[in-house]
DNA sequence: TATGGTTGTCTATATCAATAGACATTTAAA
DNA sequence: TTTAAATGTCTATTGATATAGACAACCATA
């Protein structure tokens, strides 16, 4: 954890440094001990005060991931990191595979509405077709690791709604509409800082970083199934590509 | 842009405005008049006081993206996103292909080591083994892209310098010395905050984000030939995946 | 039980961030 | 030339952020 925090920059010290260190746990850090080094150790560590320390560790103990115990030390709570592999044959829940216990997918809300434009190009649609809208979040283990709005051509996937809430998963629900299989055709991939609707479907503090995706799922006949934003906690998670 | 900015988060609302002005520049928002809305009408969408949006507005001209005109307003000067593919074939130059005028490798920095864990796994090395190490930023059209340290095996890749110093670029560098095509076969994707040295390596301000790749490329025998570890400014780039 | 190391709490002070208001300066258009 | 709209500059005030120091409370261990 070298490098020194910034300065004057409009990010308080505090939120630097628990960025820092909730990234330095998730990279496996401090594995060792199951602690974060003393405040003392960690204000010495980045140039500043014990009681910036605490400020950020106060922050990070509210996410969680830290639990303070008075003459002993600063405990790690938790440290995970999901990877996504991204491939022709990306799935949410198998991707995630035996990295958590359980997984869910809630449905936040749904509409039937016409194709924007975005909605219409990816999907390869007139624009202003009929589309069914899912606003999903995913949780491993209870835990919100993304939130998505897919959209389905109506004609094809009337039932796409009922299917989802009682599988709780696209592919799934998918095979209950009678496609078996399908495959990842495009994935576009970008970050930004959390905003407002983030923090609270992701559980998320202000200044968190999201990953963006946009992506289009196909049948096996190249005909565009699925588009999806979907956006991701980025301190939970990690895509990985093989090609 | 719609919702507001977060109070007392240990972000400063006038970076919080920043950054979302931005991102709606880059969106392509604002494109009608190629200048940004007054002053006034950003205070009352954000609900902040001009004051506010003006330390906003100063940090975008101090990173050259906007110029505000006393009586006119404030325009618009850049607001380029590179597109990235990434395949089986990804290369920096191409890929960016006509998105640039002029594309430049800068070396900063070079070495040769033994390779530590990490850099033995993904290129499937005994730990240890003698590795090239090259420390260089990418520009596109003068603009810092991407930084990246890249590790070569060094029994195989011995004049990786000088070729990389000469044509400013991985895959002509690779050539010269004999690997006439080379394929992508991992990249890992994430995003975290950017650090100090992103700061001046990418001419960044402080809280700005970051994409890392990490990603591996072999022969065509799958024999890896160089690892690399890359870090984007987010808000100038975007991955696309094409399966 | 005594000690060293750790987190918890309190006071005080200086600087940054944000708001508020007033007015100057510049530009474009009426 | 006048006017409206926009950015530029200044003063003042409040709350959040950061530093500094002192000491209390608690824990593990010698």
């Amino acid at each position: 954890m070298a490098g020194q925090v910034q300065r004057q920059t409009g990010v308080a010290l505090w939120r630097q440094i628990a960025d820092r260190i909730r990234q330095a746990i998730s990279a496996g850090a401090y594995d060792e001990t199951g602690m974060v080094p003393p405040e003392m150790t960690l204000a010495t560590q980045f140039g500043v005060n014990r009681h910036t320390v605490r400020s950020a560790l106060a922050a990070l103990a509210q996410e969680g991931i830290v639990r303070a115990v008075q003459g002993r030390g600063t405990l790690i709570e938790r440290k995970e990191r999901l990877n996504f592999p991204i491939s022709k044959r990306t799935r949410f829940n198998s991707g995630i595979g035996e990295q958590a216990r359980e997984t869910r997918g809630l449905l936040l809300g749904h509409g039937e509405e016409a194709a924007s434009d975005e909605v219409a190009r990816w999907l390869k649609l007139a624009p202003g077709t009929k589309v069914i809208r899912l606003e999903t979040v995913r949780k491993a283990d209870g835990r919100p690791v993304s939130s998505a709005t897919s959209w389905f051509p109506a004609a094809r996937f009337a039932g796409m709604r009922d299917a989802y809430e009682t599988t709780e998963s696209i592919t799934r629900a998918f095979a209950e509409l009678g496609l078996s299989d399908y495959i990842r055709a495009t994935t576009e991939i970008t970050a930004a800082h959390a905003e407002a609707a983030d923090l609270s479907a992701l559980e998320l503090t202000p200044g968190a970083i999201v990953l963006i995706t946009k992506a289009m799922n196909t049948d096996l006949d190249g005909v565009p199934v699925q588009y999806s934003v979907t956006r991701f906690a980025a301190d939970r998670v990690q895509f990985t590509i093989e090609n």
